[in-house]
DNA sequence: CGCTAATCGTTCGACATCGAACCTTGACCG
DNA sequence: CGGTCAAGGTTCGATGTCGAACGATTAGCG
C-alpha cells in the first residue's frame, strides 16, 4: 500500500509548501535594515499597482486579513513610508500612499533582490515558469471557489 | 513594457504564494477544536513518517525553526498527545511519541479533511499532478542550494 | 424619511514565528 | 586526558497573524 507521501497531489502541496517559504525566508534576508517581509509585501503592491488603495482592497491582494494589514500600516506610517489619507467620498474608508522614502525603500529593496532573480532566470527558462502557470492557476481557481 | 506582474516567474510565485495559503486556512478550518495548524502538521508528520523522531528532525522537515517547534511540542505534550522521552544513547537528544490520544486526535483530523481531499482527485487527476511535480521540484531544489 | 444590514477600519487577546543568547552534552584533536 | 568546538533544546523578546467584537459610516428598502 503506498504511503501519504507518495501521493501526487500530496507531494504537490509539499512541495508549494516548501517552496513558499524558501522564497520568503530568501527575500526577508535581502532587505535593508527595517523593512519587514510584510512591510515589503505592501510597498511591492503599492508601487506596482499604483497607491491610493484602500486597505480592504490591499488585504485582500496579499492575503492578509484587515487586522494584519492594520498593524502592517501602523509601522509603515510609524516610519513615514507610507501615508494614511481619509477618504472624503467614503468616509469609511482611507487610501494609502507612498511617500518619497516609502518609493526609495522599495528600490533599494529591489536593487538587493534583482541578483537572486537574474541568477533564477538562468537556471530556468520563461518558457518552464509559462508551462507550469495553466495547472497553478487552475489549481489556485479552484481552491479558492471551494473556500 | 511589461509590468512586473505579467513576467511569468513572477506570476508562478504569486500562484504558489496563493495556493500555500488556501491550503492552510482550508486545513486550519476542519481541524478537531483544540488541534492548531502547526499542531496538525507535527501529528501528520509523526504519524506517516513514524515516530520517535528527534525534534531538530521534526523541525527541518517541516521548515520550522528549533523555537518555534519546541513551542508547538510544548503544548502538544500539555494535551497529553505527545510525549517526549530523553534519549539514553545521545542525552543531548529527545525522542518524541505519539501517544494512543494523539494518533486518535490525528484520525479525527484526518477524517475531517478526507472528504475535500476526495473533492479535488474529482476536479483533477492523478496526471496532472504528476506533470506538474517534476517542475515545481526542480524549483524547490534549486532554491534551496541558492539558500 | 427611518430602520436594518453591510462595509471599513481598529482594537484586543491568543497564538505562531523568528533570531539570538544560553546551557548541556557529545565529538574532535592535540 | 583536556580544551575547544559543534549540536540539541530551551528561553526570551519582538513581531506577525488570526478571529471576534466594536464603532462609525453608508447603502438598501419599505
Amino acid at each position: 500500500m503506498p504511503e501519504a507521501e507518495d501521493l501526487p497531489d500530496v507531494q504537490v502541496f509539499d512541495e508549494i509548501r516548501y517552496i513558499e517559504h524558501l522564497v520568503r525566508t530568501a527575500i526577508t534576508r535581502k532587505l535593508p535594515v527595517g523593512l519587514n517581509y510584510p512591510q515589503f509585501e505592501v510597498l511591492n503592491l503599492l508601487s506596482r499597482r499604483g497607491d491610493g488603495s484602500t486597505p480592504v482592497e490591499i488585504a485582500h491582494a496579499l492575503q492578509m486579513t484587515k487586522s494584519g494589514l492594520t498593524n502592517t500600516l501602523q509601522r509603515l506610517c510609524a516610519r513615514k513610508l507610507v501615508e494614511l489619507e481619509d477618504c472624503a467620498a467614503d468616509r469609511r474608508k482611507k487610501r494609502v500612499w507612498l511617500t518619497p522614502a516609502g518609493r526609495q525603500a522599495y528600490l533599494q529593496a529591489m536593487s538587493n533582490i534583482r541578483p537572486q532573480i537574474e541568477k533564477l532566470r538562468d537556471g530556468f527558462t520563461a518558457r518552464e515558469f509559462q508551462d507550469a502557470l495553466p495547472f497553478l492557476r487552475a489549481l489556485r481557481t479552484w481552491l479558492s471557489e471551494k473556500d
